[in-house]
DNA sequence: AACTATTTATAAGA
DNA sequence: TTCTTATAAATAGTT
């Protein structure tokens, strides 16, 4: 166009063709911008050299996105749709589950009962009865086991108890056996101590108060007590 | 660029406008096509006019949806992917979801115990009575107006059959009224029809066959038959 | 849609 | 790459 007219057809010439690309290019994104403003258009260019470089043009007042977005849509466009709308529909699918889930559990609350029949009504309720005797049974199951589980501890306390009270008994027939110094290891002394018993050494320290050496041997209330210490 | 030199800025004039859209696109796409010629490069424009009209130039050589994909890989591509993960994680959220109400259901049905505390099991017990006694309380309520409706169907029967029985006696006592064209408005002789009564008109057809007078006196097995029918 | 005076783009050279 | 510049091409305003 300039210095001589040219053929329109591949420039052979490696270091020629890149120049005129890059010539061209800014000329043709020159254009592409005036053509926006001037008639108020949206343009997106996107090029690829011969050497797979990637150059684009985009019209200030939008985005590449929406440009592509709207070709899509204009076309009818399966580009990217399918894939859309397959996510589109698990999601919906996935809100009917949830909402039908949920009218499941009110129902077996006890509410939105309005559109059941007598029949649907006697089968929910035979239902929610075999589910409360599971329910009650398994509670009841727990309980005992929680009960087992404490027996358990409290003999082992006990246990505990009474090789203490053999061990005082020794100290107090033996007079030189209290100048001995006791900050030694008192589950040497004890018979088992319940897997490491972290809260027992606790416990041993407080009830070893010498003031209060009947409590050893009430019963009753000491077990109660017991209990206590060990649930917290 | 010729007959007078022009800004670049937007062409108010609306037809001016246009022509010039409509000429400049062509050189656009004409400069496109060289460059594409001339440098064997790839060439895509996507161009939407003010009028929301969408043009586009593709190089021979490739497809739009080809450019796309390359663009997208060029840019680390967050074009769609953003929006993508935000639909993933809407899907993950909802499948969570329905797990969770789906266990719940579980519990509430008497499985999948294991996992509650006594504390939990006492509180689940506590609803699922509750929401037995609302279920049941429920059914009696529709069983209730199931046997009301019914007997209010009976009693309407009842006071038909009454009225007819009054009618045949009539005839009976008055031998020119069999003679009376009775084509007529049987509804005028009962006491009332329940809402239109669009079934009885044909019980009545039916019923009053004159060879088959003795079926009006019996009571037990004709209040079940217009029961069935009635039910139909 | 065609014309054309003029502007703009650019090929080739530096 | 950028600048220069002769010349081809594009196009604004008109018909």
């Amino acid at each position: 166009m300039a210095r001589g007219k040219i053929q329109i057809k591949r420039i052979e010439n490696q270091t020629n063709r890149q120049v005129t690309y890059s010539k061209r290019r800014n000329g043709l994104f020159k254009k592409a911008h005036e053509l926006t403003v001037l008639c108020d258009a949206k343009v997106s260019i996107i090029m690829v050299s011969s050497t797979h470089k990637l150059h684009e043009y985009i019209s200030p007042s939008t985005n590449t996105k929406q440009i592509i977005d709207q070709y899509q849509k204009a076309l009818g466009a399966d580009l990217w749709n399918s894939h859309y709308e397959k996510m589109q529909e698990q999601l919906k699918k996935l809100k009917d589950v949830n909402r039908n889930l949920r009218k499941e559990i009110r129902q077996r609350m006890g509410e939105c009962l309005n559109e059941l029949s007598y029949d649907q009504l006697a089968n929910l309720s035979e239902e929610v009865d075999n589910s409360l005797k599971n329910i009650r049974e398994r509670k009841f199951k727990v309980l005992g086991n929680q009960i087992e589980t404490h027996k358990k501890k409290l003999r082992n306390v006990e246990e505990i108890h009474r090789n203490l009270l053999l061990e005082m008994d020794a100290r107090q027939e033996d007079p030189h056996y209290g100048l001995v110094d006791n900050g030694g290891d008192y589950n040497s002394v004890v018979g088992f101590t319940n897997g490491g018993g972290v809260g027992h050494p606790r416990i041993l320290a407080l009830r070893l108060q010498p003031n209060q050496p009947n409590l050893y041997t009430t019963t009753g209330a000491s077990d109660l007590t017991t209990f206590h210490l060990l649930d917290q």
